[in-house]
DNA sequence: CTGTAATCGAGACGGTACGTCACGTCTTTAC
DNA sequence: GTAAAGACGTGACGTACCGTCTCGATTACAG
């Protein structure tokens, strides 16, 4: 099937492709999701529309780009400041689960509580609950991976016996992670570290009498 | 201050809400939130704008209210045929904690899939996440007084001491409501029985060996 | 074949109507009809582009329109002037078939030479080159009725004698419009009062020896 | 001043201009002088868009010179039938006027109506009414000179008495060329042989009773 | 039972943004 | 250095809806 012949990437402007990403992040910051348009982003940028239509199919696209892009840099910073050559996402494991889990999780809603990030993520999200594509490349790209390193985590603690050998981590990781997304997305209550913790702790040890 | 002279609701056209409602719930289905319209729904109701825009601010708060009132008379019909003249959105309370709450969430599990209310309760959703204002409402007016069902009967069973005193009942039910919202907003992972099982386990017993 | 719901004319705004046709006019006369643009006809008329795309089919409509407005207004003004009830346009018949051609034929040189008029005729004259529906509107509105009083004063002529009767009216008026148009569009030479009095002579008695 | 660095024509490339020009009136007579668009012409010549702009500074100068080309090809073509090395332009002198005349206006006629150049001569006519510049390229390069062949048949005529000794060639020429011309660019009328027989006879014995 | 005032369907209005097209310039690669 | 190719910033296109407004026609209450 003919695409229509698409562009050749290398020819490419960079400069344009990370003033677009600026632009983006700065105007759903500003003026929000809904209210920020292709023509809005293109002015900010000083760039033609057709310079945005030609690499992205929609204002999602962009935003999600442009947020992955910004998760990219934060997460490069991150490692840089830590002093390490290989990413910093990992979980750490001191042989205390319940202690790793509570300073990740607390981490986690400091994240969500950061404006930066807030308002992008909001808005993608949101785009992603009603468009399943975008949500689907949101997830892979973007939220699954961060979710593997619970996995990961919590296998090491189960080998270990630390969790019981019937339980999937892949679920049990849901018990904390899923809680913390729907405060965030929803606002059924606040986002607190102590919050943060008595998840952590029921999760663990259940709520029902020992 | 004087109100834009605020219309009188006692000569509101029913058969207009009503009309209003049908379209805005079939649009929302067939072409989904972004592209409902306001004059897409003010034609298929064969109403003027001027009837939607004198009574609701934004085509989410007609969306609201429309699908509010799918809930209520989908509950009514509920407690119809189950002959009863009080609403049965109570939780059972059978004695056995574990099995209600299954119950329960495979009634949830089975809501979120019924593509009747789906297209309307994303959209929904997903405005929410970026509307504060509105999210707030729909939260208020339909998910927290479903959440205080779980209260209630958590409540009971920690009197009998099927769960542990120390626990805050408005939190422990997020263990399983969190992961199932997420599940179904994010699709991060199939929306089954099975799993709302799984959740109601772990949630009660913890992922700890015991 | 349905129309696409043709607007209602009773409810058309008469205000943006003629600022419209200032508008055109102005421009057209300021930028040049090729650098005229809609977008910038319904900034300066202080109107939604809409208005226009509603009801006119292309730009070269619209100056139609806006031009026939202005002969139409510039007609009545003369009327007026001369204190009269019918329109001023007939040919004078002061039984010197000569002079009255002449008097007339110097008043179109005049008024293509009027700056007002120029600008917004050729472009007119230009697109009906190209365009032939536009063409054929431009003269059977425009065009033909002035010629028509050629005829009519030709054949009152005729009848007199002071023509020969085996002339077509509809052709001998070419004589002097047919070179006149032509300096006017084609700019082969200039359009003075000698020149309109040239035509008249060499068309009566011919260029042949007598 | 410097130019713009002018290009070097000795390295122009035959074959492309020769592919624009046939672009250009192939493009002029299938969508119109409005729709014909410098990227199409590029794209249907093979060509380069820049390999247009280097050369001419316009669509209609591109128009023009492939005008021109064809003009000058249908001549030597013309010319060559005729089995002559000199351009067979020249009006005939049999020694009848009226009837060289005739017979040189019944060919303008054919050619008027020849659908080959109808459609590029009506663009650049149309174009020269409301451009000035390319209207005085058009009628200096090609207007003109067709129209001084008259001038010299007349004068020839004149020297011999068979058109009276006050009258300018210049201008009586006009008789005949100016109701064309209108006929043509305005169509106020058909363009038959008949019509170019009248007018010849009227502009040499006059419409007055002799 | 009839006036009268508000709501109703309808849709024109001044606007904003859409997604597309072509402009004329510029840069890259091949000849 | 010219050429084909095509990305770029720019700006107009014609369309879709926005939210406001004005227009009869309908409707339901008050006199």
């Amino acid at each position: 099937m003919a695409q229509k012949t698409a562009p050749d990437s290398t020819r490419r402007s960079e400069r344009s492709r990370r003033a677009i990403y600026d632009a983006a992040l700065a105007l759903v910051g500003e003026v929000g999701y809904g209210k920020m348009t292709i023509e809005a982003i293109a002015a900010r940028a000083g760039v033609g529309k057709q310079t945005i239509y030609r690499w992205w199919p929609s204002k999602s696209a962009v935003l999600l780009d442009a947020f992955l892009d910004l998760a990219e840099q934060a997460n490069a910073q991150l490692s840089e400041e830590a002093g390490l050559a290989e990413p910093a996402t990992d979980i750490p494991d001191t042989g205390d689960l319940e202690a790793d889990l509570k300073y990740v999780l607390r981490a986690t809603v400091d994240e969500m509580t950061d404006p930066k990030f807030d308002a992008p993520a909001r808005a993608l999200a949101a785009e992603g609950v009603v468009n399943q594509e975008l949500g689907t490349e949101f997830v892979e790209r973007l939220l699954e991976p961060q979710l593997q390193h619970y996995v990961k985590r919590l296998r090491r603690s189960q080998d270990r016996g630390e969790i019981a050998a019937h339980v999937d981590p892949r679920i049990a990781l849901e018990l904390w992670t899923g809680p913390l997304a729907q405060r965030w997305m929803q606002r059924t209550g606040p986002l607190t570290h102590a919050y943060a913790d008595t998840l952590v702790e029921y999760a663990l040890y259940g709520i029902a009498p020992r």
